[in-house]
DNA sequence: CGGGATCCTATTAGATACTG
DNA sequence: CAGTATCTAATAGGATCCCG
């Protein structure tokens, strides 16, 4: 978790600090569902790298939004969800969802 | 306006593509308010460049979010407002504003 | 399976100077 | 006032190889 002194005093501008990357938010969309696995999630997201997968996950963990569940089993069997303050964040996915259909119901002109 | 093809089917995906970098937010974040003239944009976003709020804003308006109005007059006054999608948006802001203070409520162990 | 480590590229953002 | 134009720095993201 960050402190308060990291954090802007804006709360959108807080927001737009732990989920405003490119993947961060289509990962949370996918945790809304149920945990998901390492590769499940890599596949899933098409075109995400395994490096950016791991820092993103890392963040979003780091910062409480997500949990690790780390099954110690051999092979390996790790799962990620969301935790209170990521399903938080399901509201805003949902406004975003919404604003998506909206935008592309709009006929554009050309 | 973006074409339909351009878009992510994922309307989440979507809205990323529209407003899913660091400043974006924070403008339609202020165009909420009242419409805005270009230096009192830059001023009150501290620290963004001329460069990255001209980009922005000319993004913004060709993605039919905000609208920008020139007065043709001498010394020029130009004015950003939000388009009726732009304020479609200001849903998601308000979810990313309570989340950011639901995320700041939450006192941190450390 | 779930990564770590490394290297490289592309995209974003910032600094500075100038203009109609 | 509202930008352009250039250049550079920082960061995000991608490709590849490797391991327990």
């Amino acid at each position: 978790m960050k402190r308060r002194e990291e954090l802007p005093e804006c709360p959108v501008a807080t927001t737009v600090m732990l989920v405003g990357s490119k993947w961060k938010l289509l990962i949370i969309r996918n945790l809304m569902v149920r945990p998901w696995r390492f590769n499940e999630l890599q596949r899933s997201l098409g075109g995400i790298s395994q490096k950016v997968l791991t820092e993103s996950l890392r963040q979003l963990a780091s910062d409480g939004l997500i949990y690790r569940k780390d099954f110690g089993t051999n092979p390996p069997h790790v799962a990620y969800g969301l935790t209170q303050l990521g399903l938080h964040c399901t509201h805003v996915l949902k406004e975003m969802a919404d604003s998506g259909d909206y935008y592309k119901s709009v006929k554009p002109a050309s």
